[in-house]
DNA sequence: ACATCTTGTGGTAGCGCTACCATGATGAGG
DNA sequence: CCTCATCATGGTAGCGCTACCACAAGATGT
């Protein structure tokens, strides 16, 4: 015993050595405390939201935070608090464009937290439940699902039925079970075939979705009602269905370019589909803008790296995707406090992106349909 | 001291309450250290490859690691061990498929080893010197450079010169000062000229990328010297420049179609302009495969979304950034022990990726040539 | 022969934070 | 006036790991 005392005594003297290495020390939470005059308890209940502080002790430690550009040591909160926050990604046909937006946002905020991201493919599992069970027993909090997983009612139960929290990110309708990031995709595609529409169009084609994906129909709507709102008719011969993917999109646009009289514009569900519908116009020796504009959704990699670059909606998934995992982290810590608070849901704002893919309708277009 | 000693006592008693939370409470370095009949100092030790332990030892322990099941508490870890080992990724002008794969890649291993990631824009700072100099004084350890990033001999050298770590990513040569993790491009290009030749075509065009990537060379080398091997003269007419975007693809592939006769097939140095030349050669009405054939290099997000997909030079992106954070990792921990070994350079396997943008040259053009 | 390294190992403190109790101080109820 | 809750705060012990020494045992130098 008397050993052990004395070792520790030397221990004491010596102390303070690593910390020294860098020249600013960072500050400790204690630092804080000395600052603001009271514990280092009072400190981390201030800076954890805890109740039970008087207004005016808050205060001065939040000065004192201020003050000292305090940050608390993510490292040491973890390894004291227990367990480590764990969300996963999943992805189920990841766009690669928009993965890495996705993936930009949650790591962000993810670092910035100190949360444990986990990236997980469901391509080839079983099936989502059984995964879902797995991951949530392996001590997984949260997970973020992007389109089109997003959508699965299914997949979303699963998991707040296991005691995890979902939230959704883009989805075309927002659960009452579950949180959820997105935009307002029927307004948003109101917004664009308005915009098209200003531009001088009548004859506007457009490409559906994946019928899937509930997004889909919003988009369509959105169309549609701009359209009507416009007083301009929609035939059936405009709307053409397509899968989301380049080669629908192809298919899809040859179908529109097919009609007679021509539409004098297409505007494709996303931005893939709309770059088949350039290469359509192309290989039928219609100029893009001048002769036919095409638009897209979604301001993926491929708007912007085609010629002409397409305009297009965007959303801010990087942004939309941090808030997602602050939700989940937020969410964690309530519930681990005992509180059960019901699903947010918030919604982004999206962008009308112009680039050169529009154009008002042609002249010599004009004269054939006179002709026609 | 009693007292101390008492409610040491006390607490050890009590101790072990957050833990059993969990069911499975997760093994400690000290259920290790019982387990191989040793403290936990040799465990932590083994566990970190560090030397003087005896053979004998280090197996045991690594038998009891394996037994438990044992992984470091990376909290922990990096609480006790002092500061955090911060990672940035330093991109110029990300191609978003290329990106995600990359995040992923650098994502995983990172928060496998509680590296905590950052990611930087270059693309608006006033000059990379001082915002490298600023990263490095605000603790920044290592730097992982994608391309075009990793073919900047300042930019390495203003990070090693600092004292910072930096690994290029797919650079086109490997710098004598740094790490780095790259593919064989010369040889890719080699290989992927010879597979053209293999089908049967004799006129294969090539499209140059930005020539200020060293990469681009080394394609152009690799596509000559298959070209001259296999005994077909390279025309100058036959190689065309471009800048690596679609847009430049486009011009080239404008030229090259131009040529008479025509070439069989078309060699681009990335998707993106071999996505370009198919676009082209669809406007010229020239079927894709069974009138040209169209090759890219990357396997980017572009080569499998446009239509027909293309065949491309695969590199495991992926892995080799996993790699590069790897190796930043374990860099930094020699350089703390002292030691300074020299730059790591690790060689990835590619893969030639078929898909239906290729096929032998048709008869027609077989017909086209002999009546020229 | 003894001083001085080297090697393998163990002991202890403490990284910065939070969970859990203990403690005063206040107010409510008997 | 004395309980007994309720609030605001402080004290302390770890979370799991590594840095730093201590130390025994053998190798080496003079």
């Amino acid at each position: 015993m008397h050993l052990t005392m004395d070792t520790t005594t030397q221990g004491r003297k010596q102390g303070r050595k690593r910390g020294s290495r860098r020249g600013n020390a960072a500050p400790t939470i204690a630092d804080v405390a000395r600052e603001a005059r009271c514990s280092p308890m009072t400190v981390s209940r201030v800076i954890n939201g805890e109740g039970n502080v008087r207004e005016e002790t808050r205060e001065q430690v939040l000065e004192a935070v201020r003050k000292l550009n305090y940050s608390p040591n993510r490292a040491a909160r973890s390894l004291a608090g227990g367990e480590q926050l764990r969300i996963a990604l999943m992805f189920d046909n990841p766009s690669s464009s928009y993965l890495s937006e996705f993936l930009m946002g949650a790591l962000e905020e993810a670092t910035r937290s100190d949360i444990h991201l986990e990236v997980q493919s469901c391509e080839n599992a079983p099936s989502n439940a059984t995964l879902v069970g797995k991951m949530i027993e392996g001590g997984i909090t949260g997970f973020i699902l992007p389109p089109p997983l997003c959508d699965d009612q299914g997949v979303l139960d699963l998991i707040t039925g296991a005691g995890g929290i979902a939230i959704a990110v883009g989805p075309g309708k927002a659960s009452g079970s579950n949180g959820a990031v997105m935009i307002d995709e029927y307004q948003a595609a109101y917004d664009m075939t308005r915009h098209i529409i200003n531009l001088g169009h009548e004859r506007i084609g457009f490409i559906i979705g994946n019928p899937e994906q509930v997004a889909s129909g919003r988009r369509l709507n959105g169309y549609r009602a701009a359209m009507e709102d416009a007083g301009l008719t929609v035939s059936d011969r405009l709307v053409a269905q397509g899968q989301f993917t380049y080669r629908s999109g192809m298919v899809a646009a040859e179908k529109l370019l097919a009609v007679d009289p021509q539409p004098t514009a297409i505007f494709a569900s996303n931005d893939d589909m709309a770059a088949a519908t350039v290469a359509v116009a192309h290989r039928c020796h219609l100029d893009v803008p001048s002769d036919i504009t095409v638009c897209g959704f979604d301001d993926t990699d491929m708007a912007n790296s085609i010629w002409p670059e397409l305009t297009t909606i965007r959303q801010p998934i990087r942004e939309m995707t941090a808030k997602a995992v602050k939700m989940i982290a937020k969410l964690a810590r309530t519930q681990r406090h005992g509180d059960k608070p019901g699903p947010e849901h918030v919604m982004f704002p999206y962008e009308l992106i112009r680039r050169s893919s529009e154009a008002g309708p042609s002249l010599a277009k004009f004269d054939r349909q006179v002709d026609t």
